[in-house]
DNA sequence: CTAAAAACCGGGAACGATTGCATAAATAAA
DNA sequence: TTTATTTATGCAATCGTTCCCGGTTTTTAG
């Protein structure tokens, strides 16, 4: 231990010159003469000088670091958004601190209160899938706390917002379910509490009725857990295959939801497409090389995370509270693989 | 922003009391009377304050934070990893900062330099896959500051160190493919700075030895970004194929490269296990789902992560300086699937 | 040659919390 | 009653940095 740094302090004792005058040396302050300046800078240069990020921050009230929540880092979309914020946040000299809520509301609270405690500036969140409550959030965000949503974004509370056209991207797939001859298609969604989920519902209602197939509620079936555990997926697709109105494709619509889709239909020995074909939203990079090949739905998960912190950031820095706030929807894309295939005459 | 926190001042003023007074009843000092405390706990409650963690780090000079160091969060193992050092360390009261390498030793310098200015109390390192120079480290640890390596250890520093069994990985993978009739077995290696590859490299080779076949160093190729970029598998396997001795099966030594070996023997439509077998190293958790199913070597990400914190921690809160280090191995399992499978005649 | 204006630098308070020391009052012992 | 001891609280320094407020030169203007 005992890694002690260096102050200004020590430099300014060594050159024998004022704490203040060394300070002002560093930031280049029209106060000093250029000599002065060019040995203090010099000799900080020399033993390696680093100002204090947490005797700064006490000072300005800020720590210049940023939370994150998200449900999962092992999880393709978020590390990939991780990625983006984080190109973004440590060019502007923001770290970030990022917490998992794991799905749980519960963890959620605990992690926000804990981001609190580290005096973080602003925060990135994209809510469990448990997350029907905002309080926790209002609370922050009503005491002028600059919060953005990324991807699960919520719609009582009025922050700026980045995710993907998820209405588009359930219609797009849908409808290619739908020209592929599928006619009987079911979808095995995430959390009913999410707006993505209701957004990615009604493109699948849509792209129904402008193809004249009538909707069938008991077609969607709702993970609470967004597919985190396997049991939950287990049973949805079992009850939605047990259905009157046996569905011939099936869209997932998120990451472990696809996966777990897959492995189910694997280990029923249901092949797909000739089976079951189906789509699913995922950004893993990998879903060339399974077994069948998947159709997907990708989001642009880096740009997202850049937008997004760019957003908090312009936040945090304004002088005057923020009072308009921006939505902002990127395009999801839709890669089009074996999983989808027409169907075939059995 | 104006998001003004309430300090022990603002309970100072309110109770009539001096900022000490209320700081150790607080903290439940015994020189303080019963009533003083009860009225301060209650009003400090009713009011929500909070101890501003920057002012404690500055008096206290730590921060309660650790750094992590990684190549990239985005690969399975280390978000498991991740997963299992966030564990303890919340629960001991430390916040995790990450940073990612992605492979590049300039980054892993740039990297430490910042975490460093974060004054951060300890750091969990796996090096760059391009790290060969280690003053960047020694000179951290010289100085007595707590450095803990894990997966991707190093030789010439005395810290504490947390992996598994490289060489039993790679001798167990090499043993199954021979007992499965392979008698030309190549290794598409990581790079040859890294410990970790050596050990795996060495695991190979005593397990061809131990069944008597030749080793033949033509055989393996080494990744200096371990599969980071494609172009650099293509060109591995394209050598290693191209091999007078031409290999029957693959043995990949990383996540990256056993996947991206996979989606080089589907480019060149050659079919595994007939056409070529194979098995690598992976903490994917699908791939049971790969066409074929992949046989892996697999790590315990998750307890990695948390022994190594809890060396990190212990030497951390330690009053003395350390002089034991530990080296903590764990062992791999291995997942046989298909892809390993037996050569058949052609 | 004097007065005003730059130019340059130091003292010390402040940020929020802890803690050794001093001090006051209250109680106990002599 | 006087002295010693305990009990309860306040003062002030500290951590590293910035910045307001002065102060002392030196330069410029009249």
């Amino acid at each position: 231990m005992k890694y002690e740094a260096v102050t200004i302090k020590d430099i300014a004792k060594a050159l024998g010159l004022s704490t203040s005058t060394v300070s002002r040396a560093l930031r280049d302050s029209y106060e000093i003469s250029p000599e002065t300046k060019k040995i203090v800078i010099e000799y900080a240069q020399q033993i390696n000088y680093r100002p204090n990020p947490i005797a700064l921050s006490l000072k300005e009230k800020r720590s210049r670091s940023i939370g994150i929540i998200v449900c999962e880092i092992a999880n393709s979309f978020f590390s990939q958004a991780i990625n983006g914020i984080e190109s973004i946040a440590y060019d502007k000299g923001y770290n970030v601190i990022i917490a998992q809520s794991h799905e749980s509301y519960e963890r959620e609270i605990l992690n926000l209160q804990y981001l609190a405690s580290r005096s973080i500036d602003g925060l990135l969140i994209s809510v469990s899938s448990e997350t029907e409550n905002l309080d926790h959030l209002i609370n922050l965000h009503k005491r002028g706390f600059p919060i953005v949503f990324f991807d699960r974004v919520v719609e009582n509370l009025d922050t700026h917002k980045v995710g993907v056209d998820n209405y588009k991207g359930a219609y797009d797939a849908t409808s290619e379910l739908i020209k592929n001859g599928h006619q009987n298609i079911a979808m095995l969604a995430g959390s009913e509490f999410l707006s993505i989920t209701k957004e990615r519902v009604a493109g699948y209602h849509q792209a129904l009725t402008d193809h004249k197939i009538a909707f069938d509620a008991s077609q969607i079936e709702y993970c609470l857990h967004g597919g985190m555990n396997y049991q939950e997926v287990e049973n949805a697709l079992g009850s939605l295959l047990a259905n009157n109105n046996k569905p011939s494709a099936v869209i997932a619509s998120a990451d472990k939801l696809t996966t777990n889709c897959l492995r189910y239909f694997k280990s029923k020995d249901l092949e797909v497409p000739n089976d079951i074909a189906m789509i699913g939203f995922s950004n893993l990079d990998l879903t060339d090389l399974l077994s069948p090949s998947l159709s997907v739905i990708r989001q642009p998960a880096y740009e997202i995370g850049q937008v997004a912190i760019e957003l908090l950031i312009k936040q945090i820095e304004n002088k005057r509270p923020t009072t308009e706030f921006e939505k902002i929807i990127l395009p999801p894309q839709m890669i089009i693989r074996e999983s989808s295939g027409a169907k075939k005459a059995r």
